[in-house]
DNA sequence: CGTATCCTTGATTCGCTTCAACATTAGTGG
DNA sequence: CCACTAATGTTGAAGCGAATCAAGGATACG
């Protein structure tokens, strides 16, 4: 009986606790002291759980929080009238969701999870709040909202500058460095995402998607099993990265 | 003899007052109280001259400053190896420049002046210090952060899913609604960047940009002379940018 | 006033998209 | 649990839009 109660609230909202969360170390409370992770706990008390294909929020809803992704992944993406949409991340665990309201007080894209997935509810008016009381909260947060920018400012020299080999490369290596970083492997992972939002992502059509995977592994680059990926040979798959750079 | 010693103080910095500017209400001062302002003039004392040509800051120089366009114009790239550039952004007066810094507390793009400009000088530690007391400055910090992200998601959409009219088209467009912003003619402007910068923008070579411009001019959609721009038919460039969109 | 920079326009080439058919996998209900 | 169907992925052939190559012209700047 218990375990039902329970089961009701986790649907809805769970106790949260950064000071217990593994995720620390990538996500916003960076640099906190015990004290002031002790204070962030307090604000970031509710859990969200998504299923697969669920919005956290959509374009036009009214901003009230930010949101850490605390297990699964998402897909944010601008959608036009006639349905064609624009992918313009995937974030995995400790990413934050949403910064993009702030400026009109209304979310500007739709979050998707890709899976079923959980996320940390943080509401914007107490972030702001207590960041100004805890300064390296406060600077984290700015380095968060930062890191997006520059993100961005890649993915638009991604888009802008880039054929599709060195596109789907340059996506690859991103991914297994993000997956490095929360102790997976670099060079075995599974695609959350299809081809077509890997395609809207990056610029391109869902076949020159599928071809360019095909012709990397015809030359030894990777093994892709439909969303299985096995890098075999990061360095060749920097060096189509960098073609483009080396002279 | 008062005019020289002044011009000295010139060249390197001038005394600002955010109180006193008559971009205050597109900047980061928006919704600030006298008193408020006043602070803000505290920290923003120092305005900085580039000629044209010259750069307010380099990849991988310190961050220790954000600014604000205080007369002229700016264009942000990302500078590979070989000298290839993505232009990032272009900034006209009001408009901030260096938040990429923030992340890595080092700037990862250049900022260019297009023509003899001005900039305010805003230290970041100063600029954080003080949002943490007022909090409509802190407020209104974010959302410029958040605008800088919602309108590099639009590039993306723009160069992920644009053909070439229609990301000229909507370039064009952009650029008529931020000229109105500040009080200039809608229809008429002078471009400040190069055909090759715009390209570089929209992900286009110099050539094509040229040849769009030249349709649209055949189209009588606008009159271009170089680098004058008139607009002759607003709805008819907006038709261009929702084309792909109508069914 | 001369020279470097920037812009325009044409012809050709190339890479990606489009269209199409089929294969595979995942999801659903009987 | 299997059969069926929808969703997803692969591959080929043809078409098209932008890049490339090339030459000439306009403009701005020192």
């Amino acid at each position: 009986m218990a375990s039902t109660a329970r089961l009701t609230v986790l649907s809805e909202g769970l106790k949260t606790a950064c000071s217990q969360c593994n995720l620390q170390e990538l996500c916003l409370p960076i640099g906190l002291s015990n004290n002031d992770l002790a204070q962030l706990d307090e604000l970031v008390s509710v859990r969200k759980r998504l299923k697969r294909h669920q919005h956290l929020y959509r374009t036009g809803d009214p901003f009230e929080a930010i949101y850490a992704v605390r297990a699964g992944s998402f897909k944010t993406s601008i959608v036009q009238e006639d349905g064609r949409e624009q992918v313009t991340g995937f974030q995995m665990t400790s990413e934050i969701l949403g910064l993009d309201g702030i400026s009109a007080e209304t979310h500007t894209c739709d979050a998707e999870a890709l899976e079923d997935s959980e996320v940390c509810v943080i509401p914007f008016a107490k972030l702001e709040e207590l960041s100004r009381q805890v300064e390296p909260l406060q600077h984290q947060f700015h380095k968060v909202m930062s890191r997006e920018i520059v993100r961005d400012h890649s993915v638009m020299m991604l888009l802008g500058s880039m054929r599709a080999e060195e596109r789907l490369a340059a996506f690859l290596l991103n991914l297994s460095q993000r997956f490095t970083a929360r102790g997976f492997s670099h060079t075995e992972f599974h695609l959350r995402m299809t081809r077509e939002e890997i395609g809207s992502y990056l610029g391109l059509k869902l076949e020159t998607v599928s071809r360019a995977f095909s012709r990397f592994q015809e030359r030894g680059l990777i093994s892709v099993q439909q969303k299985h990926i096995h890098i075999l040979d990061i360095d060749g798959l920097h060096a189509i990265v960098s073609q483009h750079t080396a002279l």
